[in-house]
RNA sequence: AGGGGCGUAGCCCAGAUGGUUUAGAGCGCUGCAGUCACAUUGCAGAGGUCAUCGGUUCGAGCCCGAUCGUCCCUACCA
């Protein structure tokens, strides 16, 4: 079979993808082995590939890959989240472009056309997925809206409203203007913004020609005030006690109340009350019984409650309004402020406090489940860190409110009654028996009954997801979720923890008494190479895909991994794919080699000998540290380290030891362990870089059809006790063979000029003469009481290496090599001596750190020993 | 404002419980190498007073304190 010299993925990745599907290799059964379970964290229904989906999918992936590969069944399930707000946008935008309003449709007409778009958007990354080479059981694709996990939600939701974990009430919450619904309080982001801070004078009622100065960021608000407050323990504010005051421009009369809320550093010490529009005002508020104004309409233009500037925009109004106070004289002054902003983590407009009737769920009691888990380590966290961020999260929590007044959602199962009150129900049906059986004597009908209108947080289904997935809600003894469930690892982002983690690790507490997952692995933000977040405006965000297109997905995979240690944010660049690419094409070039052999009866040379039985010893070292890293979730030193043995002890140093000379056969015996040697590196790399290595892997020997290297099992390695005498022996090889190799290149010495090696004393590592040989290109190896004048020489331990050179030798620069090693000896001897002669140190350290300190010495002077007389050689 | 993380070669990071021959990878950099698997390569090499200062110890990159720098999370200062 004729190679091309350069790997080409495009048709390989398609076709072994192809194959891994038709042989149904990605599915899972329960059956005997252990479970190995991942959910995927659904992407949101309608999104398209982004870098940081890269990252986490590929380290799922991996993850997976490696368990199945180690006999477990590893059952990876994907899906996609509706994602209610996002989504709900989207459409609404789209409908816009047609000129349709969402006001003007019904709930039904508008849910027509979010599934049309869903269907048709839908589903597109799950296919982008595909590409990255992830090994999802497809057959278990679901969807947080889809039938089962509906269904699990609105019993869920029905469970905790009878459990009265669930209430309704009206409470200040999160609104997002232009969505037009309320959020919790994960979904507000505080932003810096430079604004004004507004100096504004409230005239006393009794005392016309008085006034007291109120510092404000918001005075399109004074609207809303319904009394003005200081702090009662305020020296210079003690004239304003009782009396009341004039808001500016409305001519409404107010109180002034006392509270120590107030800070008497902030502006004046007098702060505006506005209890409809400020959480702070709603709480002095209901504590002083003051009257709430609600001076805005859901879409953040003014009411008819504000008198003034009814139907402006908020913001219009603040730019207005600071006119007209000007013009009233009722503005002090106006001075620059930054101060922190609540923004909608989708739609990014200014959040506005609100008072309104929402649903919520009490977090005490889901946070005493949480908790415990995760500090006794039932949960591990990877990194550690994230558990002090989740302690103090659930440490101080607050109820969640769970009502979004949107339609793309689950609808919330409450049915209100004609003459007001309300049933909670899984169906209409068991509502209108509830309504009925609460009602003695009345009889309502199904057309009584109004159901609530609004949809559930996304994340109340999000929440279910480990558990819902495998029905664990609806059959909570099925077969699947006995044995799938607790999940194995979650892989997420650190973004995300209060959202989705913590609140799926109360959902596991709550409904099955077991944690969700055993593991969570926290990725980072995936950035440019200059640290900057990825963003479309930017426009520093690559295409996943064209970026699959130029360097394979293989190598785009190990350009993810090689920045991504466990928890930091990676710094992405593409140099690091175009790495994992090259070494795609190492890869396959030492494929070439070893598939190129002519295979004879002939005996085994020496050298091959020495060299298999070395790196047999380095093959089982490092898969045991495979092993412990993967247990620490250190990928990306798993796969540096992997990538390193492969390239350079395999290829750079292995395959030359082992390889016969231009034209030549090599020997069975050497040959089928090499064989062996390279299905085994296959292995190890398979879970990182799935698609080449399942190419070579059929082609290294005959496999029937079915057979991949993604089932293939693990071998269980154990480290050898000889392993580490032999894999030191051959360092000091290398280090002799590295040492001919710089006089080599110092001299000009042709790598086709065959040399000469003398050993002053005893050598080492004689049994790797042959190895020595052949790869340093030296024809005798030979063992002298003292090295012939003219040869360039080398330290290896403290044995000195002697390269005859005749003519080509420079004294000058042999004494130079040899001063410049000489004095650092010495200084390192002069340390060692300084240890030694320490009273204290030889007294007190462990007489095998003393030991050491004593081998050093004499190492350190038998080598200045050995420089001394060189030197005195090459000067005379 | 509170809490936490981090500061080790030009860049990105490793360096369990302090002691393994005066700190290790990868990328980048420098020099050399062209018919022999691979220039998407090979060989050789340069490069670090482990942020600063002080302390504990026979011994500190590692432990303690302070300082500086940096990043993140949480929070109602109008």
């Amino acid at each position: 079979m004729e190679l091309a010299s350069k790997y080409s993925p495009q048709e390989v990745e398609s076709k072994w993808y192809q194959y891994w599907t038709d042989h149904q290799l990605f599915r899972s059964k329960p059956d005997q082995r252990e479970p190995y379970t991942i959910v995927i964290p659904p992407p949101n229904v309608t999104g398209v590939l982004h870098m940081g989906h890269m990252l986490n999918e590929t380290i799922q992936d991996i993850l997976v890959r490696r368990a199945r590969m180690e006999g477990k069944n590893a059952c990876w399930v994907p899906g996609t989240d509706h994602a209610s707000i996002a989504t709900e946008a989207k459409v609404v935008n789209r409908l816009a472009e047609q000129d349709i309003k969402k006001a003007d449709l019904t709930r039904e007409e508008f849910l027509k056309h979010a599934w049309a778009w869903t269907e048709e958007h839908g589903g597109i990354i799950l296919k982008q997925l595909r590409r990255l080479g992830a090994s999802c059981d497809w057959d278990r694709t679901a969807f947080t809206m889809d039938e089962e996990r509906s269904e699990s939600v609105i019993k869920v939701f029905c469970d905790l409203y009878r459990k009265g974990l669930i209430y309704r009430g009206v409470r200040m919450v999160n609104w997002d203007p232009k969505a037009q619904t309320a959020l919790s309080d994960e979904e507000v982001i505080y932003k810096e913004e430079h604004s004004k801070l507004y100096y504004l004078r409230y005239y006393i009622e009794s005392e016309p020609e008085k006034y007291a100065i109120v510092a404000t960021t918001r005075p399109e608000t004074i609207m809303g005030d319904t009394a003005m407050c200081i702090n009662p323990n305020d020296p210079k504010n003690q004239w304003l006690r009782g009396k009341r005051v004039i808001v500016p421009l409305v001519g409404r009369v107010i109180p002034v109340i006392e509270d120590e809320y107030v800070d008497i550093e902030f502006g004046t010490g007098c702060l505006k009350v506005t209890p409809a529009h400020d959480v702070n005002d709603y709480m002095l508020g209901e504590k002083h019984h003051l009257p709430s104004i609600d001076i805005f309409n859901d879409d953040g233009t003014l009411s008819p409650a504000a008198g003034l500037y009814v139907g402006m925009d908020r913001f219009a109004v603040r730019e207005q309004i600071e006119k007209d106070l000007a013009e009233a004289q009722l503005l002090e002054k106006v001075e620059d402020y930054t101060n922190k902003v609540g923004c909608s983590e989708r739609t990014g407009v200014a959040i506005e406090p609100k008072l309104s009737m929402q649903w919520f769920l009490k977090m005490k009691h889901f946070a005493d489940l949480a908790l415990p888990p995760v500090l006794s380590g039932d949960i591990k966290f990877h990194p550690q860190k994230y558990v002090n961020t989740y302690r103090y999260w659930l440490e101080n929590i607050k109820d969640w409110c769970i009502s979004r007044q949107l339609w793309w959602g689950h609808r919330i199962p409450a049915y209100y009654l004609p003459d007001g009150g309300y049933v909670v129900a899984e169906t209409p049906e068991l509502a209108l028996q509830q309504a009925n059986a609460n009602n003695s004597g009345k009889s309502y009908q199904l057309s009584d009954l109004r159901q609530d209108e609004d949809a559930l947080d996304t994340w109340f289904s999000s929440w279910l997801w480990p558990i819902s997935l495998f029905k664990g809600i609806n059959e909570p003894n099925n077969e699947e979720f006995r044995y799938y469930y607790p999940t194995s690892d979650l892989v997420t982002g650190p973004d995300i923890i209060f959202f989705w983690v913590a609140r799926m690790i109360m959902a596991g507490y709550e409904y099955t008494s077991r944690p969700p997952f055993r593991n969570v692995y926290f990725t980072g933000i995936v950035r440019d190479k200059i640290g900057r977040k990825m963003s479309k405006s930017l426009g520093n965000s690559p295409d996943p895909l064209a970026l699959i297109d130029k360097f394979g997905a293989d190598g785009v995979r190990m350009g993810m991994l090689l920045s991504a240690p466990a928890g930091n944010d990676i710094l992405f660049d593409e140099a690091l794919c175009e790495q994992g690419r090259n070494f795609c094409n190492k890869i396959w070039n030492a494929f070439r080699l070893v598939k190129g052999w002519q295979v004879s009866d002939q005996p085994q040379p020496e050298s091959a000998q020495v060299a298999i039985r070395w790196f047999q010893s380095m093959l089982s070292d490092a898969s045991v540290e495979i092993k412990d890293l993967f247990s620490k979730y250190r990928l990306n030193e798993t796969l540096m380290l992997i990538f390193r043995l492969l390239r350079d002890e395999f290829s750079g140093w292995y395959l030359e030891m082992v390889k016969p000379s231009y034209g030549s056969p090599i020997d069975a015996a050497t040959y089928h362990a090499t064989l062996t040697f390279f299905e085994r590196l296959l292995q190890e790399l398979h879970p990182f870089m799935p698609f080449i290595t399942e190419e070579l892997w059929q082609h290294l020997s005959d496999r029937k059809d079915g057979e991949s290297i993604m089932v293939s099992l693990l071998p269980q390695e154990h480290s050898q006790p000889e392993a580490a005498a032999i894999i030191s022996e051959m360092e000091t090889a290398k280090a002799i063979i590295t040492g001919v190799r710089a006089i080599r290149a110092e001299k000009n010495i042709a790598q086709k000029q065959v040399l000469q090696l003398d050993v002053t004393g005893t050598h080492p590592v004689s049994a790797y003469n042959t190895i020595i040989q052949k790869m340093a290109n030296i024809d005798v190896i030979q063992t002298v009481d003292k090295k012939s004048d003219g040869s360039s020489t080398f330290l290896v331990g403290t044995t000195e290496f002697s390269v005859p050179l005749g003519s080509l030798i420079n004294v000058e620069a042999e004494i130079q090599k040899a001063e410049a090693e000489l004095a650092h000896l010495e200084g390192f001897l002069k340390g060692v001596l300084a240890k030694l002669s320490n009273e204290k140190f030889v007294s007190h350290a462990p007489e095998a750190v003393v030991a050491l300190e004593r081998k050093k010495q004499s190492d350190a002077e038998q080598k200045i020993a050995t420089l001394k007389e060189t030197l005195q050689n090459l000067k005379k």
